[in-house]
DNA sequence: ACGTAGTCTAAGACTGAGTCTCAACACAAG
DNA sequence: CTTGTGTTGAGACTCAGTCTTAGACTACGT
């Protein structure tokens, strides 16, 4: 980062609350909330589907790559952010699960892009016991789950 | 590979089928179903779950890494094999859907190893109704899916 | 204010999974 | 056997991602 990022903490909407949850995490973690973090998770945030190194060289030009990769650790390991596997050998980055909703991804086989969507409530409750019989059947201990869609997105059909 | 691999095709159960629908896939690719080949649809039929390049090497020592890598692609042209992205950097490789049965996975977050389950035919037609859905609601175009459990595996707990 | 101990950052060297190149080889058809 | 086309092994190469290091910043005690 050049010099300092005093002006990144641009203020909007409801991304308070979620930055003082960050700050909190970080904290625990003996992590402080830096302004290049802090320009991370604003990304994230305001992205509405994972975003890959690429697009964070983009939305924040003045960190460097590795900076950028550290922060995803860091973030990572502090349970702000989560790491999303694509298709293609780019990884993903996008905010835990408890600081956004619950979601599914479109995956585009074409250009690779991820669009997060929301299913029903029911379909989430049927969803979920299939999910604990399929691991109770092998002993398997479930965390959580990931449902991609795969398929063309409108720009590329 | 050294030399030939005449002795590769062990006769084994209801595998000649799979090899003979794999060798017309090649041939429309204009492809030829080699040894090399062969010993990878072999290993990826008789492992049960989306193998890693590293999974390759040990099971067919005598096959180069660089080999393995375009027989894989050449593969995946031909419609034969599926890329499967773990959460981790290794890339891991099955079956197209259509040589097996339609399935999911277990992904365990400690030691990467995925393991394949099925899910009931009704849940399937539950999910199948909402991925169209979600789907239609952006215009994406589904060409199919994925579900995977992330969680812990019985030897890692 | 001032030191200072611990944390954070930028820059670039480094690693290694995956790709590419190329010369040698296998097979099919004449 | 010869010639053309597809295949193979070996290793060089690429580049996303990691590691290292020297220097900058922050929190906190005095």
């Amino acid at each position: 980062m050049t010099g300092r990022m005093e002006d990144m903490s641009k203020l909007d909407g409801g991304r308070t609350l979620l930055h003082e949850t960050v700050e909190e995490r970080l904290r625990r973690a003996e992590q402080r909330y830096t302004g290049g973090r802090r320009a991370i998770v604003d990304a994230l945030a305001g992205a509405g589907h994972p975003v890959s190194i690429e697009d964070i060289g983009e939305a924040i030009p003045q960190l460097p790559r590795s900076s950028a990769y550290r922060h995803l650790v860091d973030l990572q390991s502090a349970g702000v952010v989560r790491r999303v596997a694509a298709n293609d050998e780019f990884a993903r980055f996008e905010l835990a699960e408890d600081l956004t909703e619950h979601h599914h991804h479109l995956l585009c086989v074409s250009c690779g892009r991820l669009t997060d969507v929301t299913a029903s409530e029911s379909f989430e409750r049927s969803l979920g016991k299939t999910v604990d019989e399929l691991s109770e059947a092998v002993g398997f201990r479930p965390h959580g789950h990931r449902l991609d869609v795969l398929g063309v997105c409108v720009n590329c059909q």
